[in-house]
DNA sequence: GCCGCTGTCTTGAATCAGTCAAGATTACGT
DNA sequence: ACGTAATCTTGACTGATTCAAGACAGCGGC
């Protein structure tokens, strides 16, 4: 987990403004990987006290951009984001309380990412989901 | 692209009654892949005159719970349809204008789907998205 | 250390896809 | 043709996200 000062480094480190803020939800994705914005903004406050619902969106939003968090959207949730970037790994979710684990590709470092044909296409990325029961819903089905 | 009794042959063996949206629906959806609801809503009313939007959002719940049509939901975008189900096969969507085209997997037929730690989870599918352009936005990238 | 510029945050309203609910209709088995 | 249960219509509502305008505050330069 990073400190305080690893996070000001990565935010200066982006061109980005040191605030609160943003401090604040660099470090919440942090340690609450693949948080719903409210989660997020919950965390945040409880951090540093009253931030604004559009401020946190704004710094997401940001941060994005400056690619020190990802985003992440799974059919039928809301955005959720996390702070692993830069290396190829994708996710599994869980059909029935939509649990997000995180998923190294077994098929190595960009799994499939010639597409057989594609339609002339210029494919940049191959993302991954893959769906299935987490181990609390394996057991208990429909809680 | 199938005839009206085929559609009615489609509904009933899914034991769905054969109204006068869910036929325009199902067509609809036959007609324009990866269509979103409310181009769906506009060529089901095209087709036969007035119909709710509710009943639309209904229908395609039907035909998705029936597995006569599939759900697609590409981050950044709203619900698509298509009625390519059963056979496995992905997605390219444009980065620039969110076109969406089909792809059958290079590697097989359930490709990638033994993740190399599944974190106990009983995966039963993998669902992949490229992303990338598409060959008009290739060609001008910000029109 | 102070100033100003510009990017960031606050407040409050708006949008948009999708859902909920209640009652009217209608397909379909008998 | 009839009755019943599924389906459709109407209309209100939710919840995530965005838009807009003005107040505020980092940070580079003096």
């Amino acid at each position: 987990m990073p400190t305080r000062s690893d996070v000001e480094r990565l935010l200066r480190g982006a061109a980005l403004r040191v605030t609160r803020p943003r401090v604040a939800v660099l470090t919440a994705v942090h340690e609450h990987p693949h948080a719903d914005t409210d989660s997020i903004l919950g965390a945040v406050r409880a951090d540093v006290g009253e931030v604004s619902h559009q401020a946190v969106y704004d710094v997401l939003r940001a941060l994005t951009a400056a690619g020190l968090v990802r985003r992440i959207e799974p059919a039928g949730s809301v955005a959720r984001y996390e702070s692993r970037v830069a290396d190829n790994h994708h996710h599994v979710v869980c059909r029935s309380c939509g649990a997000i684990a995180d998923v190294d590709c077994a098929v190595g470092y960009t799994p499939c990412l010639t597409a057989s044909h594609d339609h002339g296409y210029a494919i940049d990325e191959a993302e991954v989901t893959y769906w299935g029961l987490c181990p609390a819903c394996s057991i208990a089905p429909s809680s």
